[in-house]
DNA sequence: TGGATTTAGTTGGACGTCGTAGTATCGTAC
DNA sequence: GTACGATACTACGACGTCCAACTAAATCCA
């Protein structure tokens, strides 16, 4: 399914070995950091994409699913889809595009302002993502298993990184209120 | 120069809320993980095209001519490439094309197997190599800073994710000799 | 030795992401 | 009341990733 096969050793490693022998250290613990997280994201998004094969989704599409399914009636204009989901709006309407084209979601109007377009759930899309969410739950968020270490101080760690990385939505958190 | 401006507050604490609002608490953890992977590498990765763009170099032009730097003779089989980026196939052939046309790189026949074929560095392209490697270790890599953990202790949880998500080279590891 | 299988690369297509540019509409300021 | 700047979305193109299909060459084995 996925690149190319086992290798018998660690890339990683080896990468970080060979940037210790240039005498790039003090870079060397960084990129590890850098390489690791391409790597996992790789095999992540690999795993999820084959949860999600069964119901026709990518995983873009499914986190926008799941978005309008939090909502109050279903609905939300594609700025604030792409705010939420943090990517572009281009890639926006391309999968609303997708979705629309599955009859999982439908293009309506804005009531007040005609600039903006609402996403907006069907039925089917709703029980789609219903469906969908379970699937993942199951098999791909509630499996990842931590050889010895517990998860949540890996999340910890991993929002230490997100800021370091720069995110700008992480570090303000603090005294926020609920979103809107 | 990335995707939606800022937004008041976390979008993946707000996915948490949400999923133990739903009753799924045991996935709850591993849903914020793999979000935050996913958001973590885009972050990482515009940086680091930032970083490139000087160059005329993408991160995955950028590893492969970093690999190639690394070995003797600056030549490896694409096939052995593909296994050591850990990408496909087609992705190396894509990323060779690309590498070749700015002259970095040239395709020569292997000296024993005719079905394989060496990319092997140019002079100019080792040069770049070692300039972007320069660049891209002082703005993005040695820049990494942690809030207040260390990255050592950042780099084992990856460690464990990345064996977590079922990375098959990281987890043998153990008694390994070095490359080939 | 000759056919079957495996391996190396390429090609073409599907997706996702982003940047740039262009159109419509909203808001505001004069 | 109108002109100008900001905002919302779409269109198009560049890249990267993967899969499936295909050719050529090496290997296996009967």
């Amino acid at each position: 399914m996925a690149a190319n096969g086992t290798l018998g050793f660690d890339p990683i490693a080896e990468a970080r070995r060979q940037w210790e022998d240039h005498g790039w250290g003090t870079a060397a613990a960084g990129m590890e950091a850098v390489t690791s997280v391409m790597r996992i994201q790789q095999l992540l998004l690999a795993a999820i994409d084959e949860a999600l094969e069964p119901f026709g989704l990518t995983f873009a599409r499914f986190e926008l699913l799941a978005l309008l399914s939090f909502t109050r009636d279903g609905a939300l204009p594609l700025g604030k889809i792409g705010a939420r989901l943090q990517v572009h709006p281009a890639s926006v309407t391309n999968a609303v595009d997708r979705l629309e084209r599955e009859g999982l979601v439908e293009r309506r109007a804005h009531p007040t302002d005609r600039r903006a377009i609402l996403a907006t759930l069907t039925p089917e899309g709703r029980a789609v993502a219903a469906k969908a969410t379970d699937a993942l739950n199951e098999q791909v968020f509630a499996a990842l298993e931590l050889p010895d270490g517990d998860l949540e101080a890996v999340n910890r760690d991993l929002r230490s990184l997100r800021v370091a990385a720069g995110d700008p939505d992480a570090s303000g958190e603090a005294l926020a209120s609920r979103p809107a």
